[in-house]
DNA sequence: AATGCGGGGCG
DNA sequence: CGCCCAGCATT
């Protein structure tokens, strides 16, 4: 029915770690009903488990059983989750504790698929539930378990990527033996939590660093890969290398805020059809020839900046407040065409 | 203060 | 697939 390793080298060693030094006593732990491991994992999905243990207790005050939870106003529910954040996830666990006493004879449901189908349970949740609440060698694959694994494989690639993900999913459950397989569930986590940890992992106390890919690669710190940066859009501009017959150069001032605020920089188009459109407007009588193309990159996107010259400009009548002629050897100094700060001298 | 993350849901 | 949520850990 499920593909799972024999039971391996690698599962011994890590439930031999688990009995002495995983956390045995977890509230959930003790007595662990299908109801408690639930409301156990929606609580863990966004907490420590030392912040889960005080609302985990009150609230199975509150609400002992899934039906004394179905029964219970919204507003009771969501003053029991006051203080652990993500409301949505209170009002799904109510919501799915009702669809549970209308369409699960007031149980939750034994198969990981239909545990899925109720709010708030992703396939992650779903199988932990059914792993730890009815033992079915099912394998959790959260964020532990996926940078346990990308280490353990010395797998490349950020795990969001779904061919990544599903190769992470192939793993997860090769490892997941036929017995104990509440406890593995639970010791694959606290390797994870504990050891296995996003930055600096403790690999000297794992107890499978001997067979860890990324480890033997020197990748540790490396793995997982990183979601990669957004994409940066690239926009295109037209800047105009504008030359006197005296071998001057004109520079126009940016506005005082956004990109380059208030430095000297060539004259800026959206379009090269509004660059020629002003140049002819100057009355040049030339046209612009493309010199070269400028790439700088931002925070929040790449430019290229293709560089249109103009030589031997004579109407020179070109002065406002925000554009200045400047001497050759001057921009020979600055080497332009990179924006500048001043303006060394006046006209 | 800024950055990165993570499980589920949705379009 | 990309985006969003919204709170936390880490730097």
């Amino acid at each position: 029915m499920y593909t799972t390793a024999q039971y391996s080298f690698f599962v011994k060693n890590l439930l031999d770690w688990f009995d002495q030094h995983g956390r045995h006593s977890l509230p959930w732990q003790k007595s662990p009903t299908p109801y408690r491991i639930w409301v156990s994992e929606i609580m863990l999905q966004q907490t420590q488990a030392a912040t889960v243990i005080p609302y985990f207790e009150r609230f199975m005050e509150a609400f002992p059983k899934l039906q004394t939870l179905a029964e219970a106003t919204l507003d009771d529910v969501l003053a029991h989750w006051s203080g652990l954040g993500y409301y949505a996830r209170g009002r799904n666990l109510h919501k799915a504790a009702q669809r549970c006493m209308q369409e699960h004879d007031g149980q939750l449901p034994v198969s990981p698929q239909q545990l899925q189908d109720l709010p708030g349970i992703g396939r992650s949740t779903a199988n932990a539930i059914a792993a730890q609440a009815f033992g079915l060698p099912v394998a959790i694959l959260d964020g532990n378990v996926k940078r346990v694994m990308c280490r353990l494989h010395g797998i490349e690639g950020w795990p969001g990527k779904a061919a990544v993900e599903r190769r992470l999913w192939e793993l997860a459950q090769a490892h997941m033996p036929t017995e104990r397989v509440a406890d593995y569930t639970q010791a694959i986590m606290d390797l994870g939590a504990t050891l296995c940890t996003r930055r600096r992992p403790d690999c000297q106390r794992c107890p499978v660093h001997h067979e860890c890919q990324a480890l033997a690669q020197g990748l540790h710190d490396q793995l997982p890969t990183p979601r990669p940066k957004k994409v940066l859009p690239t926009r295109k501009r037209w800047w105009l290398k504008l030359e006197d017959n005296a071998g001057r150069l004109l520079l126009t001032q940016r506005p005082a805020s956004g990109l380059w605020g208030g430095l000297w920089c060539l004259p800026e188009f959206d379009s090269e059809d509004d660059l020629l459109i002003q140049t002819m407007a100057l009355g040049c009588q030339s046209t612009p020839k493309a010199l070269t193309t400028i790439r700088h990159s931002f925070s929040h996107y790449h430019l290229h900046a293709e560089v249109m010259l103009v030589k031997g400009y004579q109407a020179g009548a070109i002065m406002d407040a925000s554009s200045r002629w400047l001497s050759p050897k001057q921009a020979t100094k600055l080497g332009l065409p990179t924006p500048v700060r001043t303006v060394l001298e006046r006209p």
